[in-house]
DNA sequence: CCTATTTGGAAACAATCATTTCCTAATTGG
DNA sequence: CCAATTAGGAAATGATTGTTTCCAAATAGG
């Protein structure tokens, strides 16, 4: 029995995995977020995924530990792509409406009706899922607190009316951009999403 | 073989229904509210409901009528309480405050943790239930519409602004009112909730 | 009172569910 | 090159799924 501090590079002994786990829940995060967790099948994910069972229980503890591993890979794809977004931002009021431009995009069209995979967690399983239920609330923490950082830094350098209250415009915009999720269910034009981004936007003024 | 046109009072022949009808969709739509559709079992239903499988495919076809029935109830009650509300409604401005704050109250604490059936039904079943799309996007039509008509209405009263859009406007609200649906399954306070209320009755200043 | 009709309820149904088992294949370390 | 370890994959597992069947009980109409 020795300690093992080993790098994560080297590779384990044994045979080494045919499939890129990441490209694997990719797959998965798909299937999820359309069906849901109760509506997608073993079969299901191992067509999508085009894995077999053994593989699949193998690489991971059963089918909650694939749904908890692909909400993770979401919400880390999701974020990068948001920071990134973020980066371009001139000005507080001008970072709030590349957030909102961010998940209107991802609100309409075929991306709409394919559902966010948070809400569909927060809807499906927050209740029961406790394990669920902490990454929801930790995703929707997340975006209030960016939602109010960028309010305060639009007061702190002109872009946003000083006497709005940050924490609850924040909060208002949280649930704008949950409501468009649920509303991009039913396929709404891109419009008609983004009509709504910019009428969000007069609260700023 | 004769012509019927009896009145739906008359009892037809045979035993008689030992349960009310509406009594057990109202036990069926926390189940499904809870637990989704695909999370809820015959087994489920019948423990809720208080009733045998047999009794059950004898007051419905399947598993999904059952599930149309009780959203169909589930829009009827909650139709008739918000048309409660809105009547008591002194203006425009009243009215959307009136609204804002009926899906508030609905959206925090216990019920807002057991969740809106239309909100999930959207999430979970509208991409390839297309009897269930169907009513979810008349249900949001409604809503879309209502706001509207209470927008117009205060704008002709002289309790809301002249220059907003009533359209855009009225699907913003929609989507705060979806959204807080979404945020109350993390059982939100009930002060953190009205604060969204607050500031989205600032838009018609 | 008899027939037709419908419900209540237990038991049985095939199908599908998530998961495991078992064997072979591929790799590492010694 | 051998032992240990892990992955791939087909087949089998027991449990649960939604649904049906069958029989007794309760009603209406004639």
């Amino acid at each position: 029995m020795s300690i093992d501090i080993s790098p994560t590079s080297a590779r384990a002994a044994g045979r080494p995995r045919e499939f890129d786990i990441d490209e694997a829940l990719d797959k998965a995060i798909t299937v999820f977020s359309e069906q849901g967790y109760h509506g997608t099948s073993i079969s299901d994910l191992r067509e999508a995924m085009g894995l077999t069972a053994g593989s699949l229980y193998k690489a991971f503890k059963d089918k909650h530990a694939i749904f908890l591993a692909s909400f993770d890979r979401y919400k880390q794809v999701r974020n990068a792509l948001l920071d990134e977004e973020l980066a371009k931002a001139t000005d507080g009021r001008d970072g709030v409406r590349r957030m909102l431009a961010f998940y209107a995009e991802g609100a309409h069209g075929d991306g709409g009706r394919r559902g966010c995979l948070a809400v569909g967690t927060a809807v499906e399983l927050a209740i029961f899922d406790d394990e669920a239920a902490r990454r929801v609330e930790r995703s929707m923490d997340r975006f209030e607190t960016t939602f109010e950082a960028l309010i305060r830094r639009g007061q702190e350098d002109g872009t946003v009316n000083r006497s709005i209250e940050p924490n609850a415009t924040a909060r208002l915009l949280l649930s704008v951009v949950q409501g468009l999720r649920v509303l991009g269910k039913t396929s709404p034009s891109r419009a008609q999403t983004f009509s709504v981004v910019d009428v969000a936007m007069t609260l700023l003024d």
